[in-house]
DNA sequence: CTTGCTGCAAACAGTTTGCAGAACT
DNA sequence: AGTTCTGCAAACTGTTTGCAGCAAG
């Protein structure tokens, strides 16, 4: 599955012409294999404990690389960060965020999809992609212990 | 529904011992008589117009103090500004937002609410709010005239 | 050797904050 | 009078951009 994404940027870049660089892989790499949701500042910080050369603005365009490559999707939370979650053609699910302590329960819900398709279709709109945040407390921050 | 709004803003003054200024009034009204989804800025630049004397950031204090008496609501969309849109308790509606035009479309579907509270249920989770953002092309903009 | 990519620093945009004076109560 | 609110400008944060040098093809 890594290495599908990776074949995934590979021939995205042969197709647009891009080059391969040492970096690029460097921060594929440490993408990958990051638990989902990070944000474009603690990547940076991930790598640059390895790899201090690294820049920020690398960071920042080669992950909107992912994400035109389709491997990468941007999220916007209420916190003022972009974060990027992993993303595989066709899967796509949602997000429970906790307000009490920031954890993200993902989960997927295919009637809600389906709703989402008619609701379009009514209005003649063509979905491209769409989000579904609830926000909340999670089962831990309801209960305070 | 307008005068609704007001009261309910002078409610949440008075419990907060806020003070009652010719600013909060005016960017009240203002917000009030706007369309939906506008911009901090937007706003401001309407307000500036016919009263020259306001400033940016009280705009977006006022906003907060808005938002916290539950008469707006913050929205983000990818488009790097806060905006905000007319709240009324209990209310909730969700968005198609339109690519190509920025063209922004609510509706409403009580199913996607229900199945929404079952998935929380699931999980534990307390729902506080949520939102739900489908992106793609309006009708106009799917077939170019 | 040509061109794209990187790192740095500076620029930017949106938003927040500190503070002195103005305005409520 | 006491305190909150405002307007201004400066500070901040996250992100983007310009550019000289580096590196891939």
């Amino acid at each position: 599955m890594i290495l599908e994404k990776k074949k995934a940027f590979n021939e995205f870049a042969a197709a647009k012409g891009l080059r391969s660089t040492r970096q690029r892989d460097i921060i594929l790499d440490f993408f990958l294999s990051t638990h989902q949701h990070v944000s474009v500042e603690e990547l940076y910080l991930k790598i640059k404990a390895s790899h201090p050369g690294i820049g920020h603005a690398t960071v920042y365009r080669t992950l909107k690389l992912f994400t035109e490559a389709g491997l990468a999707r941007e999220i916007l939370l209420h916190d003022g960060q972009t974060r990027y979650e992993h993303a595989l053609a066709g899967e796509h699910h949602d997000h429970l965020v906790c307000t009490g302590c920031n954890a993200i329960i993902e989960f997927e819900d295919e009637t809600i999809e389906k709703l989402q398709k008619e609701i379009a279709a009514r209005h003649g709109f063509m979905i491209r992609r769409h989000k579904l945040e609830i926000y909340g407390l999670c089962a831990l921050c309801r209960a305070p212990r």
